[in-house]
DNA sequence: CAGATGACAGATATTGAAATCTGTCACCTG
DNA sequence: CAGGTGACAGATTTCAATATCTGTCATCTG
């Protein structure tokens, strides 16, 4: 059922976006380098995503749903206690976002200002991480462990702990103390939650 | 002792800078341009500041001076019970930014690109809001109310509350919901620190 | 005839020459 | 002679012409 290698598809103009973000940056990456690196007109592109916009769009989509899915994994793992799994749902999301930051700057810069450029979809992913925390913080009241209203109180957690996923901040996460800041702010979270 | 309101002093040159700043934005506004609003050369502006940076730092450092000061009235109000006094300063630190970045949103973006300019000053004015943080916290550690260790609680307050000061999430100020999402967090942090 | 093409019009970006600005300094002036 | 000036060199910005890109569509082709 697979499409041979040479087909067209949404998904192999998409991984040609990437690279072409990749080479050229977001403000040199065009639609006709797009179709170039796949060796077919631009036209044609055109036929799997209606503007420019809806492309970069869906690559957004794409980067942003590969860090949900990691995270999901941790928020799943019911058979560890709560409190563990929202420090470590923590320290994986801090991880995740300061790797990005720090392995590839110029790459990391360039998603940066696709989110900025498509808000809807970080606001969709951000829905996403605030429901796997939900869950985890649901857990903890079930258990005993939490006294809170789980959404708000999820919702909370994420905004406190901005400074250490928002890519605004980014510069901030190659100083020295971050960590101890990390964990202070998560330590007087996890305080407030626990009953 | 005063000069004469006709001497050209490094205040009457802060005050025209701010005058231009705000006529002309930041990309705009030249030291020419302040030269002229005060009737000297350009090179009289030189012998007060060295270089035209060294002027828009003095401004920057002025404008967010005037929120600390206004802040360190609530801060020293030793008489209030600590927890009540916590809630107002950061009640206080939103609402004076809301109202800036709400009231004359030209000119909050461009006091936002002057501090982006300038963040050795922004360091600074934010190590006076953790020290005036770190107040109110040692209050509530001396009377009992709080436990923590002062000075890394209060910059976890800090960090914890950065939705709700930093000139990155101008945006979401005006959205509704916010107050909710200030609350749920102050209190989260407020339970965190009580005894 | 489904899918690809490339010519085209209007929008956007690039470029380089001209204008302006920054910072210095030798020289005024009250 | 303290404080101010304006001409100047080099850096930066502006602006208009030129080039490139976006999005459409009539046409082509396997």
């Amino acid at each position: 059922m697979a499409p041979p290698a040479e087909t067209l598809t949404a998904e192999r103009i998409l991984e040609a976006t990437e690279e072409v973000l990749r080479r050229h940056g977001p403000a040199k990456a065009t639609v006709v380098d797009v179709a170039r690196a796949l060796g077919v007109s631009h036209g044609s592109v055109y036929r799997h995503f209606r503007t420019k916009a809806a492309l970069r769009e869906a690559v957004t989509k794409r980067w942003l749903d590969r860090t949900s899915q990691r995270l999901a994994g941790i928020a799943g793992a019911t058979d560890r206690d709560p409190a563990t799994r929202l420090r470590e749902w923590l320290a994986a999301l801090f991880d995740a976002k300061r790797h990005k930051a720090g392995d590839d700057p110029e790459l990391f810069a360039t998603y940066t200002v696709l989110t900025d450029e498509y808000g809807s979809v970080v606001g969709e992913h951000i829905e996403d991480l605030v429901t796997q925390l939900t869950e985890i913080v649901a857990a903890g009241v079930a258990t005993g462990a939490f006294t809170a209203d789980p959404r708000p109180a999820a919702r909370a957690v994420f905004h406190a702990t901005g400074r250490f996923h928002d890519p605004g901040y980014a510069r901030e996460w190659q100083r020295p103390g971050v960590d101890e800041e990390f964990t202070a702010v998560v330590d007087l979270l996890l305080r407030g939650l626990t009953r």
